[in-house]
DNA sequence: TCAAACTGTTACCAAGCTGTCACAAAAGCA
DNA sequence: TGCTTTTGTGACAGCTTGGTAACAGTTTGA
């Protein structure tokens, strides 16, 4: 029988889990991977920088004690740092000192598991940080105005119409409805609607800016998008 | 209220135990009736195909070591038949070796518990694997619009006229009306409908839908399969 | 055992989407 | 005002994606 393909990851929350010991780490990657996550792993706190900085996930577990760089220090980091800010971090430590929990939450970690923990609830703390993060990977519907947009069966409506969308436009729609009226510039459009290594004319956005400005006139009503001069776009 | 037991248990999931040692099967059974699933049992590898063959049910646990086909073996042969692909099955084994996970996994064991297990969590796991492929419903008959599937008799009807299915063509209606109107990438009707980790084109989808909506529209009607471009597809 | 049914793959076609360009329009600037 | 820079947009060629018939290999069922 036929060629082996390598399954494309659609857009599944993805989820890094920065942990040595290995059989842990397979663990909690099979179990997420069960939960339909995409799942990228690091045993190595260094590696895991990198691995984010390259391609933020969607949310990190990570674990309290590593090799080289300490699980604490990698969360000071990556709080520190504005473009990672926001990703939140699950602490899993093997330590149940009160202490530890304290310190952990300081350094600005959003959660905090202590081992042994139950599967169950790991998975419940994740999907709760990522309702809370990114509310479309979980199935949300995003609202503005009088637009919705429906993440689990792609449909979008305005006041009540359904509009029709191309596959770009639905996701640059998508972007902006994460984050109302914040503007992104042109750069960040491609990287976050395009993908991260495609090079295209930034003009391009542009065009789809326009394409999904009429559809979302198409039944009439305002143009909801402002164009922000030498900056780029924001929804409202 | 009546009857507490239905006469005949129609509606519960079926698990099939296969587990050579007496006793271990016959608490495994025990505690999953009183969770709520019909039981089956063998203590015999061939005889638990045969069962298999006859009645397919809705997941397997599947002990490692049995007298004349091993566990790997029979769980080879079910993930090798399209029949039985997408049935889950859950490896049960006495050893701990990493070795043993990784080889259960790679013949196409869907989850594996480590004995002596706690009969909470494979409880939870067993559920996990039927919320994976079974998700709401089992045994109502799944309706949407004028099209009714009966799992029971797995007959299918669309305005009151029988409609001919094969296997595959029912399985992916019957996960489409699981969550109607959800848009499915390819690749998760491959999970869902084929089975995890086969590996098969993700073309082939697209064949099987066309062969759907085909027989959907065989006494006329219009199409209810909605195709979204770029993501996958969807019922209505 | 043989015939019928089913499966997965491929090839080819059609539809729709994409990215780029050229030019028009608008906005800033002096 | 005129000049420069930035943005809007229609057109279009090329590409990607999805629909479908055909087919060879298997499985099923009588």
């Amino acid at each position: 029988m036929g060629a082996r393909k390598p399954r494309k990851a659609a857009q599944l929350p993805v989820v890094l889990v920065v942990e040595d010991e290995p059989a842990q780490r397979e663990v909690l990657a099979y179990n997420l991977r069960a939960e339909g996550f995409e799942v990228r792993a690091s045993g190595d706190g260094e590696e895991a920088l990198l691995m984010i900085a390259e391609a933020p996930p969607d949310i990190v577990l990570l674990d309290w004690m590593l090799p080289h760089v300490s699980g604490i220090e990698i969360c000071r980091r990556l709080k520190a740092a504005p473009e990672t800010r926001a990703i939140p971090i699950i602490m899993l430590s093997a330590r149940s000192e009160e202490m530890d929990l304290v310190r952990g939450l300081e350094t600005g970690a959003d959660d905090y598991m202590v081992k042994p923990y139950s599967l169950a609830e790991l998975m419940a703390r994740v999907r709760n940080q990522l309702r809370r993060t990114r509310p479309a990977t979980m199935g949300a519907t995003l609202n503005f105005d009088d637009i919705a947009l429906d993440p689990e069966t792609h449909r979008v409506t305005r006041a009540g119409q359904p509009l029709k969308l191309g596959p770009t436009e639905y996701r640059l729609l998508l972007t902006f409805l994460e984050n109302p009226s914040r503007v992104f510039s042109r750069e960040r459009l491609l990287d976050r609607v395009w993908g991260r290594d495609i090079y295209v004319d930034t003009r391009t956005v542009d065009v789809h800016v326009g394409r999904l400005r009429k559809a979302l006139k198409s039944h009439g009503g305002s143009d909801p998008i402002r164009t922000v001069r030498g900056a780029g776009y924001a929804l409202g």
